[in-house]
DNA sequence: GTGCCGATGTCACCTTGCGACATAACCGTA
DNA sequence: TACGGTTATGTCGCAAGGTGACATCGGCAC
C-alpha cells in the first residue's frame, strides 16, 4: 500500500480525523480542495462549513487552502479564467460593432462552458444565492470579466466610454438570460435566451419617444 | 461639568485612551462612528483601521459599532437609504418609458445628492478603490438599489425583463456618468453627464448594424 | 548521497463578528 | 421621590477567517 493509498483511506473516514505529519504529495491539490468545498457547501452550507472542514475533507491542511486560493469563498469561483480567456478571444476575433461582439462573445460562453452543465450551474447558484458573501464575490468577479472585456474592445481601437457601455450592456444582457435559463422551470437553450433578450433590450433603450 | 463634556474631552485626547466603564450617553453613536471611521480610513487605510480604532475615537466600543453596523464595511455605506427612497419616488412618479424614468431618476438623485460635494465623493471614492473587500460591498449596494428599483417598475405594470434591463441600462448609465465626474479632471455637472452618456448608450445598442 | 527547491504542515497570532450578561441612563408612573 | 421597565452601552469570552514565520518532507539535479 503506497503512501498515498494510505492518505486516501484516512481521507475517508475524515471529518475529525487527526493527521500526523504523513500529509504530502496531494495529485491536485486545488482540485480536491474545490471539489471538498462544493461538496461541503452543498451538504452544510457555506456559512456552516468552515475552512477547517473543507481542508480536512481534502485531506489537507487549513494553511494550504489559504495559500491556494486566499479566501474561502474563492474556491467557488475558479472557472472564472478560462471564461474571461474565451470572452476576450471572441470579442477580439469579432469585427461586428461592439455590442454585437460582446453579445456574441457571451453566446460562444454560452454554448462552450455552460450548454451541458445545467444541474451543476443550478447547484452552485444554489449556494451562491444563499449567501451575500458570495454574492458580493459573484459581482466582483462578473465586474472583472467586465473590464477584461472593455480593455478588449478598447484594444480594437474604440474609446473608453463606448467600450465600456457596450461591455456592460452585454453583461445585463447576459445576465438576464442567465437568470431565465436557471430558473427551475426553463429549458430553452442559454444561447437562444441571449439573443432574445438582447432584442428586447433594443427595444428598450432605442425609443427615445422623441420629447424635444 | 456634565458627564458628557467630560465625556468629549476625553474623546478629543482618543486614539490610545483607556476608557472606565463612565462611557455612556453618546448623542448620535452612529454619527459619530461613522465620522470617525471615515477619518481614520483616510488616514490609515481602510484595512489598517481595526474596528476598535474606530470605536475607541468615537468613545464607543467595538461591540457597540457591531450593534450599529453589522460590519466594517457598512459604515462607508449609510447614505444609501435616502439614495434608493429617491430613486424608486422618480421612477415611480415619472410616467415616460421605463429607461427614460430610470435615467431621469438618477439625474434628481445627481442633483439632489451628489451636486455639492464632489470633494467628499472624491474622498470616498479613493478609500474604495483601495480595497477590494469595499468594492464588493459597494457592488452589493448597487445591486440593491437596482432591485429596488425594478421593483417600482414592476410596480407600474411592467414586466420582471424589461423592467430590469431598463433599470440595469439606467444604472450603467449612471456608472459611467459618475466615473467621469469623479475623474480627477472633469467639471461637467453630474446630470448633463448623464444625459450624454444615455444619448452614447442609445447609439450603441440602437445600432443593429443589419448583417442578415 | 548531498544539497537545494517547492509544496505542505505546524504554531502563534490578530481581527472580525457575535452571544450572553451586567449596568447605567432614561422615562413614565404613583 | 422611589420604583420598575426599556434602551443603549460596556464587558467577557469565543469561534472562525486570515497571515507570518518556521519546520519538514519529497523530489530533483548534481
Amino acid at each position: 500500500m503506497s503512501h498515498r493509498d494510505m492518505r486516501d483511506e484516512l481521507m475517508s473516514q475524515c471529518d475529525v480525523g487527526y493527521h500526523r505529519p504523513m500529509a504530502r504529495w496531494q495529485p491536485d491539490a486545488r482540485g480536491r480542495l474545490e471539489a471538498a468545498a462544493f461538496e461541503l457547501f452543498r451538504e452544510r452550507g457555506f456559512e456552516q462549513t468552515t475552512v477547517a472542514d473543507i481542508a480536512a475533507r481534502a485531506g489537507l491542511d487549513k494553511r494550504t487552502f489559504y495559500r491556494l486560493f486566499g479566501d474561502k469563498r474563492e474556491a467557488l469561483f475558479s472557472g472564472n479564467g478560462y471564461l474571461e480567456e474565451l470572452l476576450v478571444r471572441v470579442v477580439t476575433e469579432t469585427d461586428a460593432g461592439p455590442f454585437e461582439a460582446v453579445v456574441a462573445a457571451f453566446r460562444r460562453v454560452a454554448e462552450e462552458i455552460f450548454a451541458d452543465r445545467l444541474e451543476l450551474v443550478r447547484a452552485r447558484q444554489t449556494i451562491i444565492e444563499s449567501s451575500p458573501e458570495l454574492q458580493e464575490r459573484e459581482l466582483r468577479k462578473t465586474g472583472s470579466l467586465v473590464a477584461a472585456v472593455t480593455a478588449a474592445l478598447r484594444a480594437r481601437g474604440l474609446d473608453e466610454t463606448t467600450a465600456t457601455l457596450a461591455t456592460e450592456s452585454g453583461a445585463t444582457v447576459f445576465r438576464v438570460a442567465y437568470a431565465r435559463w436557471v430558473a427551475p422551470d426553463s429549458d430553452a437553450p442559454l444561447s437562444d435566451l441571449i439573443a432574445e433578450v438582447a432584442a428586447e433590450l433594443r427595444a428598450i433603450t432605442s425609443a427615445p419617444t422623441e420629447t424635444p
